[in-house]
RNA sequence: GCCCCCGUAGCUCAGUGGAUAGAGCACCGGCCUCCGGAGCCGGAAGCGUAGGUUCGAUUCCUACCGGGGGUACCA
């Protein structure tokens, strides 16, 4: 977990003298483990050093919290120590920490929040990845936002980040879906296996406007048979792999691979408009089959012992490694299995990175455990391989489920949606929620712009901030440089609430990008927007209209402290929503 | 059958060993002579059940009950 002493040098300072406590009270040295306490009236942090201790030192908790009280020895920052509860230390900091604070935020600017690191690694961030063979589904943009935002968090906590997109150009389903191509673009009927809906027919015209009616008639090398005696050309089908007796391999295979073009670039247009955009869109067929990785991949593992022959197929010892059954990596009549172009895949992305992220959905959840296994027979260390699930999106409208099946016209689409409610919304919904919990994803609700959106409440306090500051500089106050203001002035409990909130950003970010949870950000910078309000309500910082010079000029210092306190509150929620990739609007 | 996820307020969700379990929506009652009322303040309301581990459990373990998903020489 992330410590809180590593994003704040007087928590360090802090953690050391406790530590020093400890050894000059002859009691063992444990973590003190500082933690905020749910309280404010408990004080800024606290050590359960006491309560942990009791045991190997076979004493009373609070007697052992006195101890440490009596040893510590802190700096002038902290203003309190005390004892509560069954042997809590209690430590409150002094006015000038959250003073402090206030500048550093400043200071900071757009890097408050984010941490560097001595060595960070390379993280590979791998999210969406759905199959070029269709429009993405409303249930990918929560993998979208979610990806995208973790690959931000991590980041923001040192590590560096590619954010790739593996397109499944290859195979079977490539066939199939040229073939369907081919079919509705001849006004010929859909067989069971194919790809319907409207999205087949929108790339049958593109591809038709680009290359022409030829391009589903005549075989990419010309077939090499000319059309004679009004004959129609016998198509040069693949009926044995199943391929439909109605369109020619050869033919199906070309349209295949330009439709899946048409298709991707599609996707990335809708990323894009989510605000999500890949450092690399890696295609199987060109990364993998046609540089022959896939058969060094293959060879490699049967060099590395791990591989046997068995029933005519080549199999991967995944069981060794804590996978149900032994996986096919080449069929028995000689094809790879997707899994093998897996294999060479995860190769592939370990010689490029330090650490492989998955995001996967839960219907993939059965791939978790031969994916480590395979990495485990690559030689690939299972911890630098990461899987995460999460589950799946319940589109509905009015709270009636909306059908999304591959039937024609019934599918919502993710660019429908992002073009209906816009991405702020789209983003925040699926970023607010845990990756573990089904989300709904009711159209109805989430086109409302009221708190049934939280994304609003924390836009309008970033708008209200700059409105307010606008307002500053409309009257000519003036607030001068934060270095001549007394922010000692601040001292009224939402101003106090205000400073140890936004305290929190760099631990927050920390945190979120350890756990991969994005919902810990997103209700951080909705805590943040209400503390905002508070102080928005209560403290005023420029002097009434009808106010008479006297109550003016008493008014003056604190308003200039406040509007700095303003700024810096605008600051944090900015870069709070900017790690969330939502737009911090200074209008709305 | 086996595997994964979930069960917290009427509803949607936070809270991955600490003190008095938090928000929003909905409901009830207050707050604008003044910087944006998309706001603020107050009220009522909850950890599925049963065991276990621990000084301490919503959190970890086991069983059970409910809901969702997965279990291919498919791609």
């Amino acid at each position: 977990m992330a410590r809180p002493e590593l994003f704040d040098p007087v928590l360090a300072d802090l953690d050391e003298r406790i530590r020093a406590a400890l050894r000059a009270a002859d009691l063992p040295e444990v973590d003190p483990e500082l933690e905020k306490p749910k309280i404010a009236e408990h004080g800024d942090w606290a050590t359960t050093a006491a309560l942990r201790l009791a045991k190997p030192a076979k004493r009373n908790p609070r007697e052992i919290a006195q101890l440490i009280v009596d040893h510590l020895q802190v700096s002038d920052v902290i203003e309190e120590v005390s004892i509560a509860g069954p042997g809590f230390v209690n430590l409150r900091f002094a006015h000038r920490y959250h003073e402090d604070l206030v500048r550093r935020v400043l200071a900071a600017g757009d890097d408050y929040g984010r941490t560097s690191k001595a060595e960070p690694r390379t993280v590979n961030v791998e999210f969406v990845s759905a199959n070029p063979t269709g429009p993405l589904h409303v249930g990918a943009g929560r993998w979208a936002a979610t990806g995208d935002a973790i690959a931000a968090l991590i980041e923001a906590a040192g590590d560096r980040v590619t954010r790739e997109y593996y397109v499944n150009d290859a195979g079977e389903q490539i066939r199939r879906f040229g073939e369907s191509i081919v079919l509705v673009a001849t006004d010929q009927e859909l067989g069971e296996a194919h790809y319907r809906g409207r999205a087949i027919g929108e790339v049958a015209d593109t591809l038709r406007a680009t290359h022409g009616d030829e391009l589903f008639t005549v075989p990419p090398d010309g077939g090499g048979v000319e059309p004679h005696d009004g004959q129609p050309i016998e198509p040069d089908t693949d009926e044995a792999a199943g391929g439909d007796p109605r369109v020619d391999a050869a033919i199906a295979a070309h349209v295949g691979v330009l439709g899946v073009e048409v298709m991707r670039q599609r996707i990335e247009a809708v990323l894009h408009e989510m605000g999500v955009d890949y450092d690399r869109w890696f295609s199987e067929r060109e990364g993998l089959h046609e540089t022959g990785a896939i058969d060094a991949t293959v060879q490699q593992l049967r060099d590395r012992g791990v591989a046997y022959d068995a029933d005519g197929a080549l199999f991967l010892r995944t069981t060794d490694h804590g996978d149900d059954k032994d996986r096919v990596l080449v069929r028995s009549d000689g094809r790879p299995t997707y899994f093998a172009a897996d294999c060479a895949y995860l190769r592939d992305k370990a010689s490029r990175a330090d650490q492989l992220f998955y995001l996967l959905g839960a219907d993939h959840h059965g791939y978790v455990a031969r994916l480590k296994a395979a990495a485990a027979c690559l030689g690939i260390a299972p911890d630098d391989v990461e899987i995460r699930i999460g589950q799946l999106v319940n589109l509905l409208r009015d709270g009636q489920p909306v059908r999304m099946s591959k039937r024609a016209g019934e599918t919502i689409d993710l660019d429908e949606v992002v073009e209906e409610v816009g991405t702020d919304v789209v983003r925040y919904h699926f970023l607010r929620q845990g990756l573990d919990t089904t989300v709904d994803f009711d159209l109805a609700v989430v086109a409302r712009q009221s708190m049934d959106n939280p994304v609003y409440y924390v836009q309008y306090a970033h708008a209200r901030i700059n409105s307010l500051l606008r307002a500053a500089d409309e009257r000519g106050f003036a607030h001068g440089s934060v270095d001549d203001a007394d922010l000692s002035l601040l001292v009224h409990p939402a101003e106090m609430e205000l400073m140890t909130a936004m305290a929190g950003l760099p631990l927050t970010v920390a945190e979120a990008a350890e756990l991969r949870a994005t919902q810990r950000l997103a209700r951080y910078a909705e805590d943040l927007a209400a503390t905002f309000h508070r102080f928005y309500t209560e403290c005023r910082i420029l002097a009434p209209a009808d106010a008479t010079d006297e109550e003016r000029a008493a008014a003056e210092a604190v308003g200039r402290a406040r509007y700095h306190l303003a700024v810096a509150a605008r600051q944090v929620l900015a870069n709070a929503l900017g790690l969330l990739r939502v737009r911090a609007p200074e209008r709305m």
